[in-house]
DNA sequence: TGTCTTAGTTAGAAGGATTCTTATGTGCAA
DNA sequence: TTGCACATAAGAATCCTTCTAACTAAGACA
């Protein structure tokens, strides 16, 4: 990710480097909030638009995605790669899922040139589904 | 839906049936700002905030569902079976799809009990496609 | 290494979306 | 019809995101 930086013209700028290593080890999806806050422990005068700015750079150039889950803030995605989401009902958590193995290679949407398919599971991650796993088992079946 | 009102135990009000009546006859999944300037022009004294209340009482009540698509406002869609949604790239427009025919009913998602799977393709609506089709044709290809 | 140009950063304001507050109004049951 | 609880209106408050302008620093080049 860093050297994707340099070949596409941006800047290597403290703030940058800060801001792709937080966002590259991080699979949870955070909000740019979420990074603000981490970042400045480390960056105090670091700025919010600067986080906003960056954000942007990076998804501009497909360096990473910026996704609407679910009502709120966004939340940005360094998996680039086609993937699927599972969010939990209970605690909020994004887990990405791998698109292999499952695959309706067409789809019958008339009339809809169709680019890519996502999709998106809801439910109880590991931590929510244990404790209400009684409550859940009821209503257990997949949906479709 | 109106009746569901009653049943449910909350008031037939005229801004909740206008806004009611509104929303069941649109499946383009409207923003609470569409809902509020189109019902604005039969009830001038309607509040923005009755808007947002009635739409939540809905949803609370499972009369409707709020949808995060992408970022930006929420859209409200009166469709509460499960079923997928159509995205377009160029327009925003998004198209309800019926999740009948295509059913991957257990999923690879270790430890996530899943509750409800729907899928977004991305791409572009009939409308759309037609201009761009020969610079659409290079990546067609549905993506999985 | 020093200077220049351009892009990036900061701080804060602005704007859009949503929620909250409070006084007033109204549907509905008795 | 009356009374009560819920709904509405209006606007403020809050949250999220983008924009602006002045300042700063990265990278190119001599």
């Amino acid at each position: 990710m860093l050297e994707a930086l340099a070949s596409r013209g941006l800047k290597r700028t403290p703030q940058r480097l800060a801001l792709i290593r937080e966002l590259a080890d991080d699979p949870s999806h955070p909000t740019a909030m979420e990074l603000y806050e981490r970042l400045r422990a480390s960056m105090p005068t670091m700025s919010f638009a600067t986080v906003y700015n960056t954000l942007s750079a990076l998804c501009e150039q497909g360096l990473c995605t910026a996704r609407a889950l679910e009502p709120g803030p966004v939340r940005f995605d360094p998996n680039v790669e086609p993937h699927d989401h599972a969010v939990c009902d209970a605690c909020g958590r994004v887990i990405d899922i791998s698109q292999a193995g499952s695959s309706p290679s067409r789809v019958a949407v008339t009339g809809f040139a169709v680019r890519s398919v996502e999709r998106i599971y809801r439910g109880r991650c590991v931590g929510c589904a244990a404790p209400a796993e009684h409550a859940a088992r009821a209503e257990h079946t997949t949906g479709d």
